[in-house]
DNA sequence: CGGATACTTGCGAATTATTTGCAATTGGTA
DNA sequence: TACCAATTGCAAATAATTCGCAAGTATCCG
């Protein structure tokens, strides 16, 4: 079921007017449907404009990649570099529910989990340069337990 | 002034032959490029390629992508994602010595720094997934203070 | 409310980074 | 020293992403 979630768009779409941009059908479309899928999906571009289809409010490709860019730029997606050859949004969590990957390198699996001191440390880090923290991510790179073996 | 640093590069020679893969000149060199490049070099596939031919030790840039990634995949090297739309390339750091990276998304202006909790946390969730590091990387999207002055 | 003016979109073509197939070459071992 | 699998170089292929431009449309203004 398609949830339109007002408020989050709301907040979206002032943000937009403040840098003199504008909420389109198409925004709210991807911003529905990062709401309504399930944490721990990490989207690829390809997959957004995939399941765009399927909830019968397609858009052509370049308007995905526009807007995922566009909010990863504006802090309300996260641009996610795992080990594939593509990058992977979700919605940009809120500090207290911040989480980290753990990818294996060979087969792409991947697990997420949580460290209530990263985001410390992020936060710190970008003031202390006076920079605008938008995203803040570890990523381990290993070898799974069966790739280990199968070298 | 170009150095060989023999003791590195015997032990990835072991490592390679434990896989069943050998010694080129050409991994020697771009190892030995990447021994005596500067700290805080983030080397992209293309720099190292034309650095080679600078070297008087040119290769095909196929042969540049091969071995950066092979290079990764043994630990030796460590595959950063910063803000641009390649990747970068530096010696994977001893766990003591590993540093993160703070990167401005719109001017792509970077900061490293450390954080000796980063790599323990980093051992620790591996370990505890059954997973064999290979590096570990916070990495904290942000707006520099001039791009956040020019939206 | 209607028109003007950017901002947006869709399309297809272009670009960029990276990978691959294959024949020729070569490192390391027997 | 000869052999064989690993490696290289080249050029062509892919994959992801971006771009140019004409047509469409959200917002502002009167």
């Amino acid at each position: 079921m398609v949830m339109e979630n007002p408020h989050q768009t709301n907040v979206v779409k002032g943000a937009l007017h403040d840098r003199g941009l504008r909420m389109t059908p198409q925004r709210i479309s991807i911003l529905s449907l990062f709401h309504n899928s399930s944490a721990g999906d990490h989207l690829s571009a390809d997959d957004v404009h995939q399941r765009l289809i399927q909830n019968e409010t397609p858009m052509s490709l370049s308007t995905v990649y526009r807007t995922l860019h566009l909010m990863s730029q504006m802090g309300v997606l996260r641009e996610l570099e795992l080990a594939e050859d593509h990058k992977h949004y979700e919605l940009n969590p809120k500090s207290d529910e911040s989480h980290h990957h753990l990818v294996c390198i060979r087969c792409t699996k991947t697990i997420e989990f949580k460290s209530e001191t990263m985001q410390k440390v992020g936060e710190k880090v970008a003031k202390g340069s006076g920079f605008a923290l938008l995203d803040c991510q570890l990523v381990i790179h290993a070898l799974c337990p069966i790739c280990q073996r199968s070298m």
